[in-house]
DNA sequence: TTATAAATTGAAAGCGCTTTGGATGATTTG
DNA sequence: CAAATCATCCAAAGCGCTTTCAATTTATAA
């Protein structure tokens, strides 16, 4: 059942029926509604690829994933995707996925926008120092960043959430608690979020004049072993911090397994905050004790970023989003008093 | 850059182009060399819309998440589409994502049968009564299953592992150790895999002569909260079971801290054995003790079903695809002899 | 009542590609 | 050397939709 045959059942020509179908305003409303309901009753139901060709607009996005592993792995993608595929989907668009394959991420950007395929896409995982931006950008591709690009903060349409305010709040936490050696298990910092967490972590440890001391440090991928791992040998160090700032629930998993066998009581011999990003299989409250959070919803910064893309297919020359979310920070029974 | 304006500038017509590019057999070696070369110096890529519309095929194939976000949510099921993603993207498919919105599952399967979006669907989450493959098979759509439905075996094209087998392993393994009371968490029994892996413990226990005991088993969303309440709740009944058997690492990382807790060693007081599915950011290997696993890549499973979507599409007629993919049982530190 | 504007409808021309059914000339065969 | 075969190439007809432009009908104004 293709338009033309449509028609024909409805002795109308293609156009009307096309019109009334796309709500235009050139066709009567009793025709309209004869057409609607035909159509209905057929079960017809326009061909993609027609209408795309016609309308050259692809009515999809794409999201396309940096070959490297460690990040198309990470469930926070997932999560982030999502978020965004629900509101692509209640909008009628399709959610296109790029992943792997020898084709590099730079080169199917090129195709993206010399094939129309994708209406837009979404820049992930954004680098200290990322070269996306300036390829899309003359690409013509419309385009927003999860994230920023290191500090830069103007020439580009992004949505981040404040990692250096909440990194910040966290650590100063923990030393208005009186604690002096603070470690940091943070993510890969040559990605963005990361870099500002540990800028925040180590201003906040500047302003009470507490040394900053890579040896409690840790920058790597965030998985629950590198959570284990890492928090073990930083707990058995000679001068043991007493207290874990974290950028993951998952290195969090870890911290608690390592705590637990070191014998540390979690939230007085040593504290933990983490970020959160509300991964719904890993929950801070379920924890013993419940996590003490820097928290935002990933998933709910995956729907707002599709939102602001489309608002800006939809209107390229207005104005540039850029949202900066501020971080709640939740305090619960992880975070406690230094132990003397 | 389209085709017309490339063959205008090689003086060649379109046509010539078109299967010089496509590496059509009636264009000379000379000629095609000129084109591919001239193409490839001027960046132009296919209008992927136009070549759908005229070649019928959608190089695209079609991910629908149920609505139900329980599963939506679950990382098994990105690992499981990355896996996929990456056959698709280095065979130049599409991978396109559904997810939410108001239109429900069957519906979207309907609209892309009909309008011709994807050339193919991968069936995700089988329940035990599933009304997805009697659509899919009416709507004459190509399809797999990743999973069975419920014992059925016939009739559709399939790929699972063998849970049933799997679980009858793990939970013998411990039964010859001597263990009496075992308990089982295992995910939502509804969907067939968790149906399959409860029929596997159960006969294993009943292989003994053992009680299948509701009050020792768990059947619900695998979260790290459900493992360590449903563990901790468990482990201290007055007749506390000494081994659990667990259907996903994230409840494993639960449980473990539910052991911790209550002063349990496990491998010692308590013997664990989960299934892996190869989560990225969750190593069996890298927990204390290690973790005795039933293991199987559920990327692998992704790929593959991929792999076998493509052939069918392909070649519709050909024979149908039912692969039982077996599971390797690993033992390590955590399980051991039954406490006395 | 007639001229004019407004509301509806349709014919036809694309959108950029593939593919059928020839053409054309070169090569081989009897 | 004529006939048949090959190797190349092209014109043109779609694929199923949207959209411009023109035609027709109906409502409104003079």
């Amino acid at each position: 059942m293709n338009l033309k045959e449509l028609s024909q059942h409805l002795n109308l020509s293609p156009t009307t029926v096309s019109r009334a179908l796309n709500g235009y305003p050139e066709v009567g409303e009793t025709t309209r509604k004869r057409v609607v309901d035909e159509a209905h009753r057929l079960g017809y139901r326009p061909n993609a690829h027609a209408r795309r060709l016609a309308t050259g607009r692809a009515h999809a996005i794409g999201y396309v994933f940096p070959s490297d592993r460690t990040v198309m792995i990470d469930p926070l993608f997932s999560d982030f995707v999502a978020g965004a595929a629900d509101v692509y989907t209640s909008l009628g668009f399709e959610t296109l996925l790029h992943a792997g394959g020898q084709e590099d991420e730079m080169s199917v950007y090129r195709r993206y926008a010399e094939g129309g395929a994708v209406d837009g896409v979404v820049v992930q995982g954004s680098h200290v120092d990322d070269p996306r931006i300036a390829l899309l950008s003359q690409l013509k591709l419309p385009y927003i960043v999860h994230g920023r690009v290191g500090d830069q903060e103007t020439g580009y349409p992004w949505l981040d959430i404040d990692n250096r305010g909440a990194f910040h709040k966290a650590t100063k936490l923990l030393t208005d608690f009186g604690h002096q050696r603070i470690a940091l298990l943070n993510g890969q910092e040559k990605l963005t979020f990361a870099f500002h967490r540990r800028q925040g972590y180590e201003n906040a440890l500047r302003d009470k004049g507490l040394v900053v001391d890579p040896a409690i440090m840790f920058s790597g991928v965030m998985t629950e072993e590198n959570g284990y791992r890492q928090s073990k040998r930083i707990l058995q160090l000679p001068k043991r911090p007493t207290a874990l700032v974290l950028s993951s629930m998952l290195l969090v998993s870890g911290a608690m397994r390592a705590a637990y066998e070191l014998g540390l009581a979690v939230g007085k011999d040593v504290s933990m905050i983490a970020h959160d990003d509300g991964l719904p299989f890993l929950n801070a409250e379920g924890l013993v004790p419940a996590l003490t959070t820097t928290s935002s919803s990933i998933r709910a910064a995956g729907s707002r970023v599709a939102e602001l893309l489309l608002e800006r297919i939809e209107n390229p020359d207005g104005e540039m989003p850029q949202e900066l979310w501020g971080v709640d920070l939740i305090v619960r029974g992880s975070t406690g008093p230094a132990p003397r």
